[in-house]
DNA sequence: GTGTTTGCAAACAATTTGCAGAATT
DNA sequence: AATTCTGCAAATTGTTTGCAAACAC
């Protein structure tokens, strides 16, 4: 049975603040303002807890570390080639793509992602890239 | 300059004969074969080499390990729940994907990657996944 | 009271790196 | 001879786990 911990409540709460989608270490040391003694052990274990049970979404773009999303509902990720940043893509889910490969595939498939790759905003319009761009 | 190796042209040709994506390991453990003391960081050495020189390609498909294919071409994947294999989707790759996702976003998007999930072949017919899914 | 969750530290897995010697040009 | 590549071991990074105490029910 799960208990209620304030400590999973509060890394849900944060995650729903914010649109980018973090990593569980940047959750961490946000979740410390709040409470200074968690540990990332805690947060590692809320955040595999949550995604188990269908509460958030764990992401993962292909660079290091999982970046954590309060949205289960299937949509598609950016991935920022320069800071690592993960946004949403607002494009509609399209659950027609996995028939469309069933057709062409022996095992049984079920899902798929689709991660788009590239530069943010932020750092299209930051000193820092267009300095590295231009050396 | 690039110099010739023995170890990176038995790594690349180890690959082309594979159509699963192995993992670094995996290469390790075999090119071992051939080469009883090749070490592990070479194995990483040369495959993030091949890579970043556009000979081969890095997938990663969101379990622990990348995995590394020949094929540098457009294309997607694949990727086992049960054994964690990765292989490729036949259908075309969709560039039109980028633009119609760049029309949503205000970076700059320049590529995409598309990864399937679900049980291969081999383990939808192995008694291995049948009895964990019965039990 | 029983069972779950926490903080801490140690363990782990995948990958990277520093270095001295071997191989390639 | 100059430079790149290798094997080895140690270091780093992201994540998981064992345990005793704290918390929720």
């Amino acid at each position: 049975m799960l208990k209620y911990s304030r400590q999973r409540e509060a890394i849900k709460r944060f995650l729903m603040t914010r649109t980018d989608h973090p990593t569980a270490d940047t959750v961490y040391v946000n979740i410390k303002k709040e409470f200074p003694n968690i540990s990332l052990g805690t947060v590692y274990r809320n955040l595999s807890l949550l995604a188990s049970i269908g509460e958030i979404s764990k992401i993962s773009c292909g660079d290091s570390s999982d970046h954590f999303d309060p949205n289960t509902e299937p949509h598609y990720h950016f991935y920022c080639r320069h800071c690592g940043s993960v946004q949403d893509i607002h494009i509609p889910a399209n659950p027609g793509l996995d028939q469309k490969a069933q057709k062409t595939f022996d095992g049984q498939i079920d899902s798929h992602s689709i991660c788009f790759y590239g530069i943010c905003k932020t750092c299209l319009e930051s000193s820092d890239y267009l300095n590295q761009k231009t050396s």
